[in-house]
DNA sequence: GGCGTTTGTAACGTTATGGTCACAATTTCA
DNA sequence: TGAAATTGTGACCATAACGTTACAAACGCC
């Protein structure tokens, strides 16, 4: 299992060393700032895979960093979850609007807390553990790592599988080829875009078995990039 | 793998929340008791497998109920992990001495936690009844720590043998070199991920018997690591 | 202590995989 | 229609990933 990264983004101290050591404990690799400018330059440079976001702090409430978050593109996607108090409710609300993907009222539960960072990141990493995608016919066990066709394997390479996997838990929606080589290669990796357009064709060849023909489900999406569809028969 | 359970003696609320935590990600089955009264009671009454005991406890020292459990036969063999602050070493001697299995100074790293318990479960009951797997005419028995194929038994080192109990308990997944360490070496030893490679090697090796061929259970996942799948014929 | 067994690691052989390129095919738009 | 832009496709080959062997250290067992 890779390591999960967490940042932390709090003014208080003792909150910081509650959330770290539950986290800690949890297995996950924690990253902590106290204010929100410090804090978008670790977001940039070490990429957490998820944030946890204190409402009130110094220098610009919480709210700003997400709305930043949020407007570009790079950090679109990095779930956030807010810290709030229990009884301002209307951050809450003000919160979802924005963007944050869930929230947890202070003084939490540790568990709890543990439990939405686990649900938010299935959520959001295709194939953490996703254990089964089905389309048409069409399986993916991300536990085996194995594709099938009705009862039979399909044989295709390691990054062939990965890019189907995240296709199959994004389906209906284009992707640049920039994305897809965020998303399946990995953020930091410099490789040429074309290689994306290499792929697909591997994968949709691995898609035309005896049985069955699933190429049709990755749609190329001209002057964008490409998309899965169960539409593409 | 049965579920183990573990009984938490400590008086710290936050202490025992934490440990709660770690142990049930680590899927154990967590007891909880605050002095050593009520733990003396859960230890008879639930039959844990384990004990992490805190040095000082409210009503007496830990080191008492410690000496009482070696004490009594029926609760001598019962691992016993002690708990206590890094500056007291003398306490970790003194417990040793008095039969504690193992100590954790705090604060503690989690992981380690986890691997000291594991290691002492391993220790402390060999083949409790870890019961017969079968797959296509291959059987383990894990009473007697052996492999039959039909009727005459096959040789292989106690490494191939707890990879292939490992691999038959937990069929038809991929799990990367690390994972295979952690769970059949132990997660606290450190040897080289190329190691399972060999060790693969070995017990496909034995799997190839003069009656039978079942090396094709053991698959290799690119980019990932090994499967047991009874696919492979 | 001597012997066989087991284990981890290094070294080397082998294979599958990934990235890139060159060129063909297709679409777009003037 | 023709040229430019975009995508499809097969081939190449460096290399990362895996298989295999050899060996020395550690271990257990008379």
């Amino acid at each position: 299992m890779p390591e999960r990264s967490v940042l932390i983004v709090d003014d208080e101290t003792a909150i910081r060393d509650m959330l770290r050591m539950a986290l800690e404990i949890a297995d996950f690799n924690v990253l902590e700032s106290d204010n929100i400018q410090d804090a978008y330059t670790r977001i940039l440079d070490n990429k957490p895979d998820i944030v946890l976001l204190d409402w009130m702090l110094p220098g610009g409430s919480g709210i700003e960093l997400l709305r930043r978050l949020k407007r570009e593109e790079s950090t679109q996607e990095l779930p956030v979850i807010m810290l709030t108090a229990k009884t301002a409710e209307d951050n809450v609300i003000q919160g979802l609007d924005v963007g944050a993907d869930d929230y947890i009222t202070k003084p939490f539960a540790p568990r709890e807390l543990i439990a939405r960072i686990r649900a938010l990141l299935r959520r959001a990493t295709p194939g953490q553990d996703q254990g089964r995608l089905e389309v048409n016919g069409l399986v993916l066990d991300g536990e085996s790592r194995r594709i099938f066709v009705g009862d039979d394997p399909v044989d295709m390479g390691p990054t062939e599988f990965n890019l189907l996997q995240f296709f199959m838990s994004h389906p209906e929606r284009a992707y640049t080829r920039g994305q897809l080589l965020d998303h399946v290669w990995g953020a930091n990796v410099y490789v040429e875009e074309r290689t994306v357009d290499v792929h697909i064709r591997r994968l949709r060849k691995a898609l035309q078995t005896d049985m069955a023909d699933y190429s049709g489900l990755i749609q190329t999406v001209r002057g964008t990039g490409y998309r899965f569809s169960s539409r593409g028969l």
